[in-house]
Order: C-alpha cells, then sequence, then structure tokens
DNA sequence: GGAGAAGTAAACTCTACCGTACCGTTTACT
DNA sequence: AGTAAACGGTACGGTAGAGTTTACTTCTCC
C-alpha cells in the first residue's frame, strides 16, 4: 500500500520475477502474481497488458541483474592469470546460483515460443561475458584478436557448461542465497580452474617473464 | 484403427512423445494426445492413468530410443583418432537432432518437479556415452583410468556442451529429420573435432607410434 | 476541500483441460 | 452364432486461470 505509479509497476515487476522464477512460465498464475505483490489484479492489468508482456519484462529485468554481477576480468586481481581464473570461477558460480538457473530452465523451456528473448538472453549472459574475457586475454597477453576469442571460448567450456549442464538437469544442487559481486563461494573448484589457465595460456607475458 | 491392446497402448505412448516434445508438458492436453492417436479420451485412460503417469512413461521410452542412436567409438572406424572424431561428432548430432533438443529442453524444465528422472536422462545421455568413450580410449591409447576419464570429458567439453547451449537457446537452428545410426549430418564440423582430438591425445599408440 | 487519477476488492465471463460416465459398436474368442 | 472385453464418440462435472467489469476507496494536486 502507499505504492503509486512507476513504483507500483516497478514493485509487480520484482515480485513476478520471483514467481516466475519459483514457477515457470504456465505454471505462474497472474492471480498469484498480483496477490504476492499484494495489488489487485485491476492494477496488474493497468501496468501490464498481458502476461505474455509481464513476461519479458521479466526476462528483460532479470538479464540485466545476471549481467550486473559479473565485472571484467581486470577487476579480479593484478596478475592475469589469477584473475582470468576468478573471472571464470566467477562466471560459473553467476550462473549456478539458484535464481540464474532457474532463469535459463525458463529461457529454454520458453526458446522456441519467444525466441528473440532466448537469443537475448544467451548473449547476455554467455556471449557478452566471453566476449569481455577475450578482450581481456588480447590486451594482457598480446594475443591477436582470433587466438583471444578461441581460448576465451576454450576456457568457458571447460570451467563452466559441464557443471552448468548436470546443475540444470537437477543432478548437483544449485548455489543458495544471493552471492554479492566478488566473493567465491567454496562449491567452486579453483584448482582446476587454474590447470585449465596454465594449460591454455602463455606463463604471462605483459610483465614478467 | 484394428489397433487393440498392446499394440494400441504403444501407438497411443508413440503419439504421447510426439505430442509432448511438441509443445512440452503443461501445454499438452489429453484431449489432444487422444485425438492425434486417432482413439477416445476413454482408451486412453483405459491404458493410462493420468497424464502424469503417460508422461512418466514417454520420458522412458525416450530415454531408451536416445541411447540407441549411439554406438560404441570403435564402430566408427579402425583409425583410433579417427574413430573417437566420429564419435564425438555423432555424439553432437545426436544432441542437435530436433526431437533430442526437445527432449533435454523438457527434462531441464521440469527437473525440478521430476528429479529422479532428470537424473536419469543426464546419466543415460551425457554420462553413459562419456564412459564409453573413456573406456576406448583407456583401451586404445593405454591410458590409466582417470587420464582416459579427463580427457573424455574435456572432448565432450569442447565437441557437445557449447554448440548444445546454443541450440537449447534457439541461437542455432536444430537438425530436421531423424538422423540414423551412422551418418554424420554437413552441419557438424569434423575439422574442429580432428584438431581438439590432435591436441589432446597422443598421435596412437597401440599400434604404430 | 474537491475533482480526478490511481488503487482495491470481488464478482463475472470465457475458455481450456483433466478425468469420468454413458452408450452404441467392433473385435476376439469359443 | 454368441458373449464379453475393448474401443470410439460425445457429453459432462469440476476446477483453474486469463482478462474484464463494476462499485467503492484513497491519494495527489490545484
Amino acid at each position: 500500500m502507499a505504492r503509486r505509479g512507476d513504483q507500483l509497476r516497478e514493485h509487480i515487476l520484482w515480485t513476478a520475477k520471483d514467481v516466475f522464477l519459483e514457477m515457470g512460465y504456465e505454471r505462474t498464475s497472474m492471480d498469484v502474481v498480483a496477490a504476492r505483490a499484494e495489488t489487485s489484479k485491476r492494477s496488474l492489468y493497468a501496468h501490464f497488458e498481458s502476461k505474455e508482456r509481464l513476461f519479458g519484462d521479466v526476462v528483460g529485468l532479470v538479464r540485466e541483474l545476471n549481467l550486473g554481477h559479473l565485472r571484467t576480468p581486470a577487476a579480479y586481481g593484478a596478475d592475469p592469470a589469477e584473475a582470468v581464473v576468478r573471472f571464470c570461477g566467477r562466471f560459473l558460480q553467476m550462473q549456478l546460483w539458484d535464481s540464474a538457473l532457474r532463469t535459463l530452465r525458463i529461457g529454454i523451456a520458453e526458446a522456441e515460443r519467444l525466441p528473440e528473448a532466448a537469443a537475448a538472453y544467451h548473449e547476455a549472459i554467455f556471449e557478452t561475458p566471453q566476449r569481455r574475457l577475450a578482450d581481456y586475454l588480447v590486451e594482457q597477453y598480446g594475443l591477436d584478436e582470433e587466438s583471444g576469442h578461441e581460448i576465451a571460448r576454450r576456457l568457458i567450456g571447460r570451467a563452466v557448461y559441464p557443471q552448468l549442464i548436470r546443475s540444470l538437469l537437477g543432478v548437483d544442487a544449485p548455489l543458495a542465497g544471493r552471492p554479492d559481486e566478488t566473493t567465491l563461494a567454496d562449491d567452486v573448484d579453483l584448482e582446476s580452474l587454474r590447470a585449465a589457465v596454465a594449460a591454455l595460456l602463455p606463463p604471462a607475458v605483459g610483465h614478467a617473464k
């Protein structure tokens, strides 16, 4: 109560995000969204013209949210190899985070019905971070564009995808709670990441040796 | 018409598989299943006691089907390196096949509601083939168990997962039709697979050196 | 303080779908 | 041929959910 206008709209949107992530698109009912937002369906439909449009806006919100949790590799340390390791670890952790996992599940489930939203999500969640990593590699290791991208692709492929598939299918449990922007959970195996980085990258070029 | 007993049951099951893969669990209606199978709901419920049970049986069927399409690496040629390449190619192709992709989408979407089915699917679709590959590597290259598994993991990780995620999110189109058990589609990039194999495996040990 | 915009609450329409019941017909088996 | 089980078609009960409508209240701004 006391929420009006854009403030109410925003409140509904965030509530809808929770419900959609919890239930999936089909099982989410507009009555439940209204009830959870402690508002009325009348107001709900005043701000969002349909369930599908509401879902579209939620997808946009979630995309921004998840993207905001990953910085550029440079933010994770001065030593390039270690920065890459921590960046990959954060990337993986971001994906295994409960809420992101649910989002991805729903995105995959609805990929056929909402192809543009799914493609945009893929761009935001996988390609953009990978590009950031590639740029960092080019800059720090003096690689050419192509091999920078190739190595970034392999690092991500090795650090993220196998574990991600396992979690998507529920073989491994997701990470609970809401990780902040820098912490690395114990679940992330940094040692194997270091091994991957050591195997794929020269032992640092910019500064020493 | 003229289908009775187990034959009708089987027919309904296969029809239900098509409908579930096309629509997903929630959007599939029992009326449509009955209509598509050219039978009545009466008969449908005579053979399957509920929608959920029918879906469970469909999951089992699909698991068998998809697994049947992948042989052991030895079936793909006498030269170990090339056999591994073709095995990985087939593995990827199997996953990108339209029907398998839809199955995986639904499995991921329902992973939370049906955890044991999703885990069994992961086992059948990813772990079993990977284990077959690892066994083959151990046998052909004289590797110890652990490095055999590790290399198999990396090969699969590099050959399958990134492309799979793209297709799951609809960024790339799935392969149409129903591939037979040996053909390799043109969509599968064998060259990059050969490069990966060359990088990860010694140039054959068993025979020539 | 009053008009109008914005919000609440609850009933309502309409459609879809799960599961069941009825009834007439076909098939398999003796 | 005759019988019982299995099948097709259709209609129905009950529930649920997307949007809409109506009637009433509260907030905001002049």
